[in-house]
DNA sequence: CAGTGAGCGAGCTTCCGCTTGACTT
């Protein structure tokens, strides 16, 4: 039995901390918080100063009887969680729950997972700050209250199960407003002018230069103007400057960075970054993955100059300390790096490999020198006009740590790369041989995607590294926002061109505004929205959490008490809920569109049962209201009048065939034609609305084709074995289970026997499911009611 | 696998932050 037990978060923590302690020590984990406040119900008691009612949560009843048993074994009980707010509570949960006696006891706090550091901490340990532990209690309890009494008003006034909090709903807010901004957004349009001048060098050798006019045109007239002072002017270089430039390295990762980064750079989502992250974390390859921290271990910034000497050279080392800027930042923890610097790869998935190479050169690039460079810039004069081209390039004059890497931006990549420009003098007359004017449209603001919008919420102080995957899957989950592609919509733009003494002017065609895996606002997410910016500005404010973080501050500072800060926030908040509550109209987000001119009846739109909705005439009226459901890529928001009535055009009868009308109607799965009794899909490249008589049948008489070449072959006495072409390729069925066909086999010669060895060696799904659910209802009953369905 | 849209009204849903598994097509 061990003389000191060691209690920290994590289990990966626990193994690598066991090994620096030696055998006097042993060393458990609590995994996270182990009790919350009760479940059921809202877990404060309202009339006794809001006092708590904590709960060991079911999955930790285990963890805290181990702990419990150990603890009792031991003489000294150090308690190592975080030192942060989270980690001080969970310090004192454990105190509480196992109920440690102080004489015993011992709170001690590392950053860093280093012998040093550790040996450190354990000869300098302190008491429990219960004033960081009561500003935790005050964040646990306003966010309880916040959730479970915004929550119900949504069940009650827009739709059940729905859900509201200080983090998720300003994660939504910020998307509906980026969305308004975007549909509100009228593009500028202004004349960028473009020259390629020639020149001859010094061996006679004719070079190019292609260079901008400083300025742009705002309308055509300009434009052309100045095109037409060109065409009889000559071009001269005014001025070469060269001035050096530097680039320096990026921070090392931090959860939110490292997301963002493996998004632009491998396409990784939030959460899989996460999963792969994890999973190096658990094999001992990197550092802790959920952290705010910038900063690196001596240890680190050791091995990773002896690196970079021995891959680069002395000159490109550059040791640095980097300052965490964001708001509410706790730092418990290192910066997220490779456990061992001199490991340059890892074993493992392709995932793994690659989220480990960019945590391995993020972090020897952070300690590398500068990039030095040289930037160019050639003014060039043109004669009867005041305005300047210029012409600039960059080079490289010293890599310093582009050697290993580069930060991505969320920009759209600048098409035109600098580059090195040829030598040239002051004074030196160019000639053009083409000069365009090309007219360019302002960007609307992009949409987040899911590692931007965890940059604005850093940014904001909302959330923390341990919620930011999961808020993200939470707000997609209640269906507020949707991950979705916007294709590029056609725009033209004009082109005034001068070559040779002549202007051509000519109108292009260009596909802008493409957007892949963004996250769009829907109809209920915009709702909701709505109804809690009404309802409950405070809350709702980009601001709330900074503030409220204020106030914890205080009582972490033992400057207020946290009871008192809660019962000051709470009688303002509870009387606006029980108002809204009992005031508020029920919130469909209605919208009138105008007249239907047919019927002459009121056009809206609104939120229904099971859905958005287009509506004619109103339930008031004697005669019933038409519907229809709206298509999935519109929106409450921006449907038009006349896009909500094309709605209405269908189902649309499109003649017969074979005696029986053919109705042409969209429904779950897009558009379809439906004859008789069967359906078939429309392909993508038919317009519902256009569909013809011929088409129909042609659509018909495809699947049809389709249909009958799918059964290849029976096989059994019964034809209890089918061989079919699929989705995916041949395959066969038997008794409602699929059975792959293996590469190279001809689906057409399989013979019974072989058909059974398939199945024989791919078994069957319900007896796998049936393994795992016995073995399941040993620990979780539930698991077993489940798979007997 | 493709038509819905009013309604008896039971009983359910929900937050944010710490941490890992357990389950599965």
């Amino acid at each position: 039995m061990s003389k000191n037990l060691v209690i920290v978060e994590s289990p990966a923590k626990a193994k690598t901390i066991e090994k620096f302690l030696g055998k006097d020590y042993q060393v458990m984990s609590s995994f996270g918080h182990i009790r919350d406040l009760a479940e059921k119900g809202i877990g404060i008691d309202f009339e006794n100063n809001y006092q708590p009612q904590y709960v060991v949560s079911a999955d930790k009843k285990k963890t805290v009887s181990e702990l419990k048993k150990a603890s009792k074994d031991a003489e000294i009980v150090w308690l190592a969680s975080d030192e942060d707010r989270e980690g001080e509570a969970i310090a004192w949960h454990l105190y509480e729950e196992l109920k440690l006696k102080k004489d015993s006891t011992r709170r001690i706090v590392f950053h860093e997972i280093t012998k040093d550091a550790i040996l450190h901490a354990i000869e300098n340990p302190r008491d429990i700050d219960v004033n960081l532990v009561d500003a935790q209690q005050a964040r646990r309890v306003l966010d309880r209250i916040v959730g479970f009494e915004l929550s119900p008003i949504l069940w009650r006034k827009v739709r059940p199960s729905l859900s509201a909090g200080r983090v998720q709903s300003v994660a939504v807010r910020l998307i509906v407003d980026r969305e308004r901004e975007i549909n509100q957004f009228v593009p500028e349009a202004s004349y960028r002018v473009n020259a390629v001048f020639s020149s001859v060098d010094a061996n006679g050798k004719t070079v190019e230069l292609k260079a901008e006019l400083q300025q742009r045109f705002a309308i055509k007239v300009e434009a052309l103007a100045f095109l037409e002072t060109c065409k009889n002017a000559q071009f001269s270089i005014d001025d070469i400057i060269t001035k050096p430039a530097k680039k320096s390295p990026a921070p090392p990762f931090t959860t939110s960075t490292l997301q963002q980064e493996a998004a632009r750079k491998l396409g990784f989502s939030v959460a899989q970054t996460m999963q792969v992250a994890q999973r190096l974390y658990e094999a001992g390859k990197i550092t802790y993955m959920r952290t705010d921290s910038v900063n690196l271990s001596n240890l680190a910034l050791g091995a990773s100059k002896v690196e970079i000497i021995s891959m680069a050279g002395q000159k490109y080392v550059h040791i640095r300390k980097f300052n965490n800027k964001t708001k509410g930042a706790q730092e418990a923890h290192e910066a997220i790096r490779p456990s061992y610097m001199n490991t340059h790869t890892v074993e493992g998935t392709v995932q793994e490999k690659r989220l480990y190479e960019l945590i391995w050169k993020r972090t020897i690039a952070s300690q590398m020198a500068d990039a030095e460079l040289e930037k160019t810039s050639i003014y060039i004069n043109v004669s009867g006009s005041q305005h300047q081209f210029v012409a600039s390039g960059e080079v490289i004059v010293f890599d310093g740590f582009l050697k290993v890497y580069m930060e991505s931006t969320d920009d759209e990549v600048d098409s035109e790369k600098e580059s090195l420009l040829p030598a040239m003098k002051n004074g030196e007359k160019l000639l053009t041989t083409e000069i365009v004017a090309q007219e360019r449209f302002s960007q609307k603001p992009p949409r987040y995607g899911e590692a931007s919008l965890v940059r604005k919420m850093e940014e904001l102080g909302i959330g923390r590294p341990s919620t930011y995957a999961p808020t993200i899957s939470t707000i997609q989950n209640r269906s507020y926002v949707e991950k979705g592609d916007r294709p590029a919509e056609k725009r033209e733009y004009n082109v005034l061109k001068l070559k040779v003494g002549k202007i051509t002017d000519k109108i292009k065609e260009e596909n802008a505004g493409a957007e892949k895996s963004k996250l769009f606002p829907t109809d209920i997410g915009t709702v909701v929205n709505d109804f809690l910016t009404e309802y409950f500005p405070t809350i709702l404010n980009y601001n709330f959490t900074a503030d409220v973080e204020k106030e914890f501050d205080s009582i972490a500072d033992g400057k207020i008490k946290w009871t008192k800060s809660i019962d000051k926030f709470y009688k303002k908040f509870h009387p606006i809920v029980e108002d809204t509550m009992k005031n508020s109209e029920r919130q469909v987000g209605e919208r009138i569109l105008g007249i239907d001119p047919t019927s002459g009846r009121q056009l809206s739109v609104k939120l229904g049962k099971y859905g958005p909705l287009a509506q004619i005439g109103t339930s008031e009226e004697e005669e019933k209201p038409l519907f229809a459901s709206l298509r999935k890529e519109q929106s409450i928001e921006s449907i038009t009048l006349d896009e909500a009535l094309d709605l209405f055009k269908l189902p649309r009868q499109i003649g017969e065939f074979e005696g029986k009308v053919m109705t042409v109607a969209i429904g779950r799965f897009g558009p379809y034609i439906r004859h008789d009794v069967s359906f078939y899909s429309l392909p993508k490249t038919d317009d519902p609305m256009e569909v013809t008589t011929e088409r129909a049948i042609e659509i018909i008489e495809e699947k049809r084709e389709v249909e009958k070449n799918r059964i290849i072959q029976t096989l059994g006495e019964n034809a209890e074995i089918q061989v079919l072409n699929g989705r995916f390729g041949p395959y066969f069925t038997c008794d409602k289970v699929n059975y792959k066909i293996p590469k190279g086999t001809d689906p057409a010669m399989l013979t019974l026997e072989r058909c059974q060895e398939l199945m024989a060696a791919q078994p069957e799904a319900g007896a796998k499911k049936k393994a795992f659910g016995r073995k399941a209802a040993v620990i979780k009953p539930k698991a077993k009611a489940k798979s007997k369905k």
